[in-house]
DNA sequence: TCTAATGTACTTGTATGGTAGTATGTTAGA
DNA sequence: TCTAACATACTACCATACAAGTACATTAGA
């Protein structure tokens, strides 16, 4: 299977980069499959000097483990990391919530709300697909409102791992009705700048995305450590 | 100035990559500092390849900024990626501390006991750069014992800012007393299983490293964004 | 004197060949 | 049949050459 790099803005090792972590975090490489520089290097006809500096980019994610002379694997999934990703992710999101509403800012009530009546379109025409993507960026603008872009970014770096767990999931499981009022509820919670209640829902929001981890590890067992 | 490579344990590219960022964060290589793949490459006496990877992982960790074509330059430090840090410290610090409460673990107590009777030492001795690895080693443990290393790596990795700003003051201006007796207090509260209080401590403590960012800018205006 | 074209010396990005180490299958010997 | 030496085919690591783009000094022309 040959693949065809045209975009000419980004450099070849950018690209190639981009379509090896969508498929690894996409599952089309599963974890453990064994790949190497001069295999990737033959499929999108480039040298293996690009194919290895993304080796190395993904590496330091935990998305491959490179072994010298030996070879290279897409890394299994490890449910201490999915766990520490969880356990960042809930506290630094009810921190962030917190700092939101106390540094009251008219922008951050602007951007959700725009956010949300998209929300609510998605829910009516059950667009899950983009619901998804609207989710994420609820969350984002927060952190970004609060000037924690950064925060926001090192919490998705960790989350690669549980995104891969997730994916073994059918998305659209999910109960988005539900979803879309908490996230209205945090709305609301915000502009009465009550940052217990807020807290409080935002905790109850990040439940919804816990998996069921050892049910998991006994259905695939060979994608985790 | 010519650099020789010794350590057979670890790669060309690890050497490199570890001397480089050390010369970065104790200010050796200054914020701004231009440098080159060539031009460290002569001086380790190796080829470009592994350089030019060190390279790759350092701008990852924001230390390093790359123009392609232009020029490879020491990042200039960002005081919002420095409050980012401590921001994210202190919510992990004080869940972590929560936690080590909640899930008393005897090995937590016996390790920490341990660091403890050293810092006293350090104290007395008034060895302070000992005390300085200690302290880390103090935080570090309470992460690990409560399965949250990789946090603590996450938190580290968002410190190389802060650091760097740190090391324009001098460490031995801390107050050494009262961060050992603040220690104590951390330790019985986690004996005492007393997360409130617990958690309090741990606020005040993380105040103690704070540096006042508006005077160091001031000072060294060339090194900050 | 001023401006614009050009040459030169840099930079990082990419391609490729060789090196050293590992895994594995094969073969020779008991 | 079993074991150990060896050949082979891989791997990632490193060195090096070339390509493409940038910065800047020099020079030619008005």
């Amino acid at each position: 299977m040959n693949i065809d790099l045209k975009n000419q803005n980004l450099s070849t090792r950018e690209q190639v980069y981009n379509i090896l972590k969508d498929q690894i975090l996409s599952l089309k490489l599963p974890p453990g499959t064994n790949i190497s520089e001069k295999e990737i290097s033959v499929q999108f006809n480039v040298s293996r000097t690009p194919v290895r500096e993304s080796f190395l980019k993904l590496s330091q994610e935990g998305l491959l483990s490179i072994y010298p002379q030996r070879g290279t694997f897409v890394s299994l999934i490890d449910l201490n990391l999915v766990e520490e990703a969880r356990f960042m992710r809930e506290h630094l999101e009810k921190a962030v919530i917190r700092l939101a509403c106390q540094e009251f800012s008219e922008e951050l009530i602007i951007d959700l709300d725009m956010n949300l009546s998209m929300q609510k379109i998605c829910v009516k025409k059950k667009d899950y697909k983009k619901m998804f993507e609207l989710d994420e960026e609820f969350h984002r603008t927060i952190f970004k409102r609060c000037k924690k872009e950064k925060t926001w970014l090192v919490i998705q770096q960790m989350n690669v791992h549980f995104n891969r767990s997730r994916m073994l999931r059918l998305v659209t499981d999910y109960n988005w009705d539900n979803i879309f009022s908490q996230h209205i509820d945090i709305f609301k919670a915000i502009q009465d700048q009550d940052a217990n209640k807020a807290e409080k829902i935002m905790e109850e929001h990040l439940k919804i995305a816990l998996v069921d981890k050892e049910l998991l590890k006994k259905e695939y067992p060979n994608y985790f450590k």
